[in-house]
DNA sequence: GATGAATGAGTCTTCATTCAT
DNA sequence: TATGAATGAAGACTCATTCAT
């Protein structure tokens, strides 16, 4: 991992990122394959010779989707060296940052789980709770340095957690707030939120 | 408003009750009339007596569940006296009961604004926005008389407004966390976001 | 049963009805629901509102085919009294006349064994079998009271049977042989085929 | 032709014999183009390499089934030598091994006769009809030498002809019946049939 | 109000077939 | 020959909606 503070170009395959942009404004039952075939430039039969089914397509979107976060999230905390406060902190940022670049793919990943098939669901929910076991992990690290006065780990690091997704679903580039004022402004409230004492 | 932290039945027709558990469990796209009016008891011509269609059905759930999170919130706030801090907890706490009471409705709510036709989706937004106006308005009466020492209220309003709208989608009544658990914890993350200066 | 050597008109659904002409000319898997439908001077989904499925629809039709030849050919055994030749000739004569009045009901029965789902093809060979135990049980009748002399009844049955369905896929109503002429050289054959004693 | 009764390893190519298991099982139309490639182990347009039609390799099938049975039967008769019965008798041994042997070919070639395109079908037809006529002119030939006293030897060598298919519908090797036994009892019914007068 | 029957347009998916490599 | 990629047409089936009764 490079830089767990950039976002390139995600690395979907064509047809997986038309699918991506249909989901996310129609969700997955709006979207026909009629309608993702044609987004991809592909014939009908051509996106099935690539994916199986609609649900395979999903399944691959949101694997990759939640892949490429935990992979970015893990380098943000190794990123962090020894300090609890900066492993939390380094997380935290990433989460953000992962939701302002990969807007559609973080809200049908969190969308959808009611369309998935239960092995896609089950596989999806492993990846989401690895990522809240890492914030979880951070913040009791954080309490045991003395850094965080959380009572409750588990149930801060889910409510970071959303947060972090929630910005998914109002975030725009080129808005009035730039990805740094979000940023800067998560951090706050996620160490408000674990009774960080610095600061 | 008896009180605005009760929620008993809510008073949804029995068509719409029927429908509203059908969209929370497929989504609007992914539920079928037929499985409305079967969950509904009714044929389906007979549903159709009672709405005029299908987004008419999504149009009266949304409205019924955001005019009584609006009423239910603006009694919290009146409840309230004259003092913002309390003003602002009330919201809060009445917001997370909310989301608990009404989990499938206001899930339905957030989920289904891309299925909204354009003026039912306008309507939902304008509630939603007096919503979080609330909350701002609270934010800064309480900056305005030294509680709160939040520098950006609108996006504290939406940050807290996204953390108790996240609640529905992971509570369930007779889980760990009892209901006033969820307040409690919810109260304390929104006062320290706000950085309220009491304890 | 009024009278086992006459059958009228089906009592087929019209759908069922029409069903069965397009089975007959291209098979079950070669006949299209919209071929079925146009047919049956039905949309596609009139068609459904009637049957459930394509296989609902063979389903229904086979099993209609074999109970009315199952009505038949035991009327005509009851018709017989007490002589084991007569009601060995009266259910061989039965069964020669069904497959002449009802070609397409039995070709399709027959052929489309393999495109029937389980349950459908399991209940379909229990009507089949019931029909040689009859045949079976005559033979051995008439064997038992020295009529015939059969060593492989159960044998015999079978082809005889098979003797009678075959008529299905040659018979034409109108061509060089009637009805009469074709009973009596399957009769003759199966007298023959199982030894009988007399003229 | 070595031993007209022995029947060992079909002479079709490896293509030809998979697409036949798949046409007995599944039926022409239930058939699909990968299916008879997969079990081929061939790629689909390995297939086509091979074969420029899905009807191409059904008319390759059948007429090599039917090549087959009309070689063999050929041969059982002029082994006969000068006896009509003897003729008679070969021919429906020969047909009844045949159908033994060649369960899946005969049964696909007798049943998807309506699958088959006009020309593939004139020219199975007239090799049914060469089969038939064998028999037919065997019966005429018995009944001229006085071994037979059938009265209508096209209808009987039809109804013959029938019976030894229909046997592909049934038997199985391992079965409770040899093929010697089945031999013997469709020789039996096949000379009552003709009412043969010696034993 | 409820019901049985109906439908045009759409759903996902697979078909037989082709072609550049 | 084999392969990966592609496609127009069609497959079975369901959709939201209507209407006579």
């Amino acid at each position: 991992m490079d830089n767990w503070r950039e976002f390139g170009t995600d690395e979907l395959t064509p047809p997986l990122r038309a699918a991506l942009g249909v989901f996310a404004r129609h969700g997955y039952h709006g979207a026909s394959i009629r309608t993702i075939a044609e987004a991809a430039g592909l014939s009908v039969p051509g996106l099935y010779h690539h994916y199986r089914s609609k649900q395979a397509i999903l399944a691959a979107l949101v694997d990759a989707a939640m892949a490429e976060m935990l992979t970015h999230t893990a380098a943000a905390a190794e990123d962090a060296g020894d300090s609890p406060a900066t492993r939390f902190a380094n997380i935290v940022e990433c989460l953000a940052r992962f939701h302002m670049a990969r807007r559609d793919h973080a809200f049908v990943a969190s969308t959808e789980m009611r369309s998935m098939d239960p092995d896609v669901r089950a596989h999806h929910i492993s990846q989401r709770d690895a990522q809240q076991t890492m914030i979880e992990d951070a913040i009791r690290a954080g309490v045991d340095a003395g850094d965080f006065t959380c009572r409750h780990p588990e149930d801060a690091a889910r409510a970071i957690a959303s947060l972090c997704v929630s910005i998914a679903s109002w975030y725009r580039p080129g808005g009035p707030l730039t990805a740094d004022d979000v940023v800067a402004r998560h951090l706050g409230y996620a160490r408000a939120m674990v009774g960080a004492t610095e600061a």
